[in-house]
DNA sequence: TGAACGTTGTTATTTTATAACATATCAATT
DNA sequence: AATTGATATGTTATAAAATAACAACGTTCA
């Protein structure tokens, strides 16, 4: 869901909650990692991994939306490497792959 | 540099350009290969690359803004096993790492 | 109590992006 | 040359996403 779309939900009940406390909501739980902000969408999806996931790997479906997460910790060695020469310090990972899930991709 | 960004430097030559002259623009670059979008900035750079790139990773220093483009060609094998199990198909891959370039990490 | 601080609410605005329609360009055909 | 139609570009207006700036509230603790 995108911001817009939260805060038009919590409108049916509270309707003079404004974009601001959306927003700070989402800031929060991203921080936090309950959330992630899919920046390719501008949407958010809850995360309920237990784990505090190294690198998350997010699958987009553009035909039904579907989003999944994985878990790219493997990948770390391998990212790591092809970034070494250039001594990148890297504080956050976004890796977001878009495409049909096996649903709509059937 | 931020569509907006390229909107104002090209108004001065040419003070009538709009919005959608610019973002035509970007569009026919991004799809020819020529330039990318920084999803989580909002913002967009050339790309020099002449090979066909198989999976751009961006490294971008929040300090300076500096953005370097890498080949990731080789973190296809394990990104494909991740998500293997949920046969889902990718269509296009957004690898974008924050952080601090060797300049502004030292 | 009341000063200092953090949190939440509120208003307004900024930034990013696109829809919808108008105009122009140019090649192919009559 | 005039007519058509397809593609590209210009224009206006608006939609969508995000945040700045300030006001009000509440809690802690000297």
């Amino acid at each position: 869901m995108t911001a817009y779309q939260i805060l038009g939900k919590l409108q049916k009940d509270e309707p003079d909650i404004a974009p601001p406390t959306v927003y700070r909501a989402l800031t929060a739980l991203t921080d936090q990692g309950r959330a992630h902000k899919l920046e390719s969408l501008k949407a958010f999806v809850p995360c309920r991994c237990a784990h505090e996931q190294s690198l998350p790997v997010l699958t987009i479906c553009e035909d039904c939306g579907l989003v999944e997460e994985h878990d790219g910790g493997s990948l770390l060695p391998k990212l790591t490497s092809l970034i070494a020469a250039s001594e990148f310090v890297t504080k956050r990972h976004i890796v977001e792959l878009h495409g049909a899930c096996s649903n709509c991709a059937a």
